[in-house]
DNA sequence: GGATGTGAACGACTTCACAGCG
DNA sequence: CGCTGTGAAGTCGTTCACATCC
């Protein structure tokens, strides 16, 4: 079986939007699934996240050619193509820095362990904090962070540190021989080109949505 | 003083990107001015946030002419432009609803404050928490949120409540009147045309962060 | 010289439209 | 007939390159 089998761009590069969306399908397919429906056409897809069919077609045809012309779509396998690409058909091992309150509430977020994210190692600089349980895992000092990431081959880092600590965190982590981060600090972190990063910025999303009400604008 | 004198689209339609550009602009203005350069160049603009330098320029351009040839844009004016187009040059009133851990992680989040977003009012459905006293506002039953919502002339709603209550939930306050809505559940959430949305997924991004590490792509 | 503003080229993503298959 | 897969067209956003101005 081939890791890419279909073109979004002639070989097996997909783009942003694109792996968005596959979320997006994954999520509705598994409640569609849920409630018995064992075949979902383009079209339903589309309406239920809101994008044409055309597009939704574009997007799947990147997973080889699952579709059968006049049926639609087997939803089991679908599901499994797109978590096979998008990478999710295995478990991952997360750290997350910064058990403040947004670190607790990813942590008690039950959407990331159901898709085989599982935190092993939470992290914070504050010592009143450190050697406490949190959510079943220990509370461990920045200074144990490269020799617990080897141990447990953490590959992700959830960043939920103060703005002015989270280039430092980040640079630690990478130090510590990280693969990806998701930094939800409201500050532009650099990371070196092969570790993967996504920003989560609050500020910069409210800043949209007070922009779209402001001008009446449809996002 | 005209709203949108430059052109990104003819008329003063900026697109999503640029209005993300703009909020990151802005931070990064605010924080050189605080170390007094009066002048910033879109190429050091760019650099802070990634970028090249034309695309800042382009972005600029929407404003109007604020920059100096030869010299660069005067920070301080930059600054008040963007707020001015973003729509933050005055305060916006929020009301949360869901004050579980995320929402008081959001509560308690000091971006939100500092750039004129102010919380003033908290619903839950929770019993045991309603009438509580939360960060020094008191939480409602969801019941009255219509009446809350009007005497306060709340705007912007921020939805961080579970997946099954999103949609219900976000009804309600369209129906109460709110302009725009942040929804953090991880569910596509619907809303007419005239309320804006806008949707912080973080199982999406996640995933993102997954696929990007999996396949060693650059975002 | 140094930096802006901007048409033109380029690239990326989306929609259209239709051939082809079940 | 219904629905997929896909080239072609269209739209949107970014980068280039250079005239222009301080």
């Amino acid at each position: 079986m081939l890791l890419f089998p279909g073109p979004n761009g002639a070989d097996g590069r997909l783009s942003r939007a694109t792996v968005t969306r596959f979320s997006l399908y994954l999520r509705h397919l598994e409640e569609v699934l849920n409630k018995g429906a064992q075949k979902v056409s383009s079209k339903q897809l589309g309406e239920a996240i809101g994008i044409t069919d055309a597009q939704v077609r574009k997007d799947l045809a990147c997973l080889g050619n699952l579709g059968q012309p006049g049926i639609g779509y087997a939803s089991v396998e679908l599901i499994a193509a797109i978590r096979h690409v998008l990478g999710i058909d295995r478990v991952w091992s997360v750290a997350l820095v910064g058990v403040g309150n947004l670190g607790r509430a990813l942590l008690r977020y039950k959407g990331f362990q159901a898709r085989g994210f599982r935190f092993v190692a939470l992290f914070d600089k504050d010592p009143a904090l450190t050697g406490q349980q949190v959510e079943g895992l220990r509370v461990r000092g920045l200074e144990d962070m490269t020799e617990t990431i080897k141990a447990h081959k953490v590959e992700l880092g959830l960043l939920a540190v103060p703005s002015d600590s989270a280039q430092f965190v980040a640079d630690s982590l990478v130090q510590a021989g990280i693969r990806g981060l998701l930094n939800f600090a409201p500050v532009v972190v650099r990371v070196p080109p092969e570790v993967s990063l996504v920003a989560v910025d609050l500020t910069v999303q409210l800043e949209q949505l007070a922009f779209h009400v402001h001008t009446g604008n449809v996002p």
